[in-house]
RNA sequence: GGACCUGUAGCUCAGUUGGAUAGAGCACUUGGCUUCGAACCAAGGGGCCGGGGGUUCGAGUCCCUCCAGGUCCA
């Protein structure tokens, strides 16, 4: 029997279709609305039977009651069904229809089949992490790196192919300074040991001597044109921090299990304007315009890009953010033939994604370019425990680099009072996982639109919704296999389970088959946090069972069921942790 | 001046296109390890969802307004 990978969806088709053969007027128009239900209303609930009937003054009950006695003889065998308060469709899985799903979804390659029709032969460009060459990445710098690791992941697991792209700030004016001051006071020891400690300390002098000194001022400003000008000592220079800079950033993406396709930065897009101020200009009547000496875009429909322009070309003729953003969105377009973009910032660049969607899509409408789906997905701003953002300027900034140390630090304190016995290296690898997991998952678990106020101890909580419960969670499960000599997911074992009956196993059990749900709203809203949510309310669901029944009991047929439960439940939170960029254990 | 985000338990936060009695963790109280890992589980108290008005069968969720904090606008 064909078992489907996401319940609600085929109750929802179920229902539809029993709205036709119960004759219902205007079928065609009524919305199911199946979603996971409160457990004590049973595991999906349908609510749109409500609003369907408020529309046509029908009684809701009475339609409700008409679409039950509609569906096919056979459903009932593996799902309870009943009409509760003002019209709610209740529906409760048999045991059996549990295992069943529980049987056909067995391994991720099954799983993936499941989830792979969402996005399949789908191509997104996912634009995050994307830091300024020549700076350490701080703090600031993590939620995007992560957030955005984690929906390429869920993208590439429900079927898209998908282009990690790392969109450098690499040609930025500050190079002027930086390149004067590289030329004149560049301690080549340092270059060798920490190349952006280097990088920062050249700049501090070069801004200094600038800001002291205007004859200085000039010399940068003439640097800055070499560059610009393709001088090539200037470019080896620019080159040379680069290629350091990349190489430090790799050693953090590493640790956080980032690996980009291309790091096309604003460098790439710098030759490529003229095009965007031809094709922005050259339409009848043209998108763009001369305003106060500048080239701008203003969007007359908007109630406030009408008045605010979206400013592509300075007063110097100088291009700018907007005008190598524009370029990025055609290459993205023509180059890799994307279907979708997501571009990770923090919210203070709403309002310049806002108008740059708005140009891109009159600007490919005008040229019969095929428009992607475009996505900005934005998070709060890190601050301080003052509220105040943390700027890059003053010193008080934490370097991701000494965040995720001093997580290890944390982690390999506790894993060591917890568990001495265990070698040292292996000690040392647990900390690893679960110090940078934790970092990690702090910051996926919370809904990213509010504002990020660090602290140490929130960013490296190890109680509840964080990455060491559910790492300990999995870590548990391993232990009873290892215990039982038992390889989860065994044909031969799980062959001989019975059918599901305590409290805690089907509890288990509803919350293991919802897992599609948790994938769908994650991806809808391009928030990985409603998948936390589903793991930690899973792994939650996990201890209650391993306190409520034993595994290991002597009743083979119990045995196996609850083995498969394990490995189900193993299964899930391994593949649902992955998909958040974590690593996991098989003993902490 | 215009616009966007945030405001939910003492603290930190969840709350799917509007759905049933608003949920977790921390802290506090109590119980559970000679039985698969107690980094755990079970139970308890704790709330004018910033204030006010509106939309409707139903609002933490949508609309208006006010207050407080943050942010953006050559």
């Amino acid at each position: 029997m064909q078992v489907a990978f996401n319940l609600a969806a085929a109750l929802d088709t179920t229902l539809q279709a029993a709205a036709h053969a119960a004759g219902l007027a205007a079928a065609e128009a009524f919305r199911p609305e199946v979603r996971t239900a409160d457990p004590q209303h049973g595991d999906f609930q349908a609510n749109g039977v409500l609003g369907y009937a408020k529309a046509r003054k029908l009684n809701p009950r009475a339609v409700a009651t008409q679409l039950v006695a509609a569906l096919p003889a056979a459903f009932s065998e593996h799902c309870a069904v009943t009409v509760a308060g003002p019209g709610f469709i209740n529906f409760t899985l048999k045991p059996a229809a549990l295992l069943a799903w529980l049987c056909a979804h067995d391994s991720a390659a099954h799983l993936r089949a499941g989830a792979a029709a969402a996005h399949a032969v789908q191509t997104w460009v996912v634009d995050y992490s994307s830091p300024n060459t020549a700076k350490q990445m701080h703090v600031g710098h993590l939620r995007s790196a992560v957030i955005g690791e984690a929906i390429c992941r869920l993208l590439a697991f429900t079927g898209a192919r998908v282009i990690r792209d790392n969109h450098l700030g690499d040609w930025g004016t500050g190079f002027g300074k930086l390149l004067w001051a590289y030329e004149r006071h560049l301690d080549s020891n340092s270059l060798a040991t920490d190349a952006l400690e280097e990088f920062e300390r050249l700049y501090k002098i070069g801004h200094n001597a600038a800001e002291s000194d205007p004859a200085v001022m000039n010399q940068a400003r003439a640097e800055l044109v070499k560059l610009q000008s393709r001088d090539p000592v200037s470019l080896a220079r620019w080159k040379t921090i680069n290629d350091c800079s990349l190489a430090a950033f790799q050693q953090i993406y590493d640790r956080l299990g980032i690996n980009f396709d291309c790091h096309l930065g604003e460098s790439f897009y710098y030759d490529k304007v003229d095009r965007v101020y031809r094709e922005l200009t050259d339409t009848i009547p043209p998108l763009a315009e001369i305003s106060e000496g500048a080239l701008v875009v203003f969007h007359p429909e908007h109630p406030r890009f009408k008045t605010q322009p979206f400013l592509i070309r300075k007063t110097d003729g100088a291009s700018n953010y907007a005008t190598t953003d524009l370029a990025t969105a055609l290459y993205r377009a023509e180059h890799f033939h994307a279907d979708g973009v997501v571009v990770l910032t923090d919210f203070r660049q709403g309002d310049h994604f806002e108008q740059l969607f708005l140009t891109v899509k009159k600007w490919f409408a005008a040229k019969h370019y095929r428009l992607p789906e475009l996505h900005h997905v934005t998070f709060g701003a890190v601050t301080g425990e003052d509220g105040k953002a943390l700027k890059t300027r003053d010193g008080d900034v934490i370097k991701l680099k000494d965040l995720l140390d001093e997580a290890v630090e944390r982690a390999f304190t506790i894993v060591t009072e917890k568990n001495s016995e265990l070698p040292e290296p292996e000690r040392r690898d647990i900390a690893r996982v679960v110090g940078v997991g934790a970092v990690q998952y702090a910051d996926l678990a919370q809904n990213r639109n509010s504002n990020y106020v660090f602290s140490w101890d929130k960013t490296l909580a190890l109680d509840g919704n964080t990455a060491p419960y559910l790492l300990y969670a999995v870590t548990r499960v391993h232990s009873i296999f290892r215990k039982l000599g038992v390889a989860p997911g065994d044909p031969a074992t799980e062959s001989l389970a019975s059918a599901l009956e305590t409290p805690a196993e089907l509890a288990l059990a509803r919350q293991l088959v919802k897992f599609p749900n948790a994938l769908d709203t994650a991806l809808a809203t391009l928030r990985p946090h409603f998948l936390c949510l589903y793991l930690y309310d899973l792994a939650g669901e996990f201890s209650s069972f391993y306190n409520a029944d034993k595994v290991a009991v002597d009743d083979p047929a119990i045995r196996a069921r609850r083995l498969l439960l394990c490995a189900r439940t193993l299964l899930l939170l391994e593949t649902g942790l992955d998909l958040l960029g974590l690593r996991t254990l098989t003993r902490m």
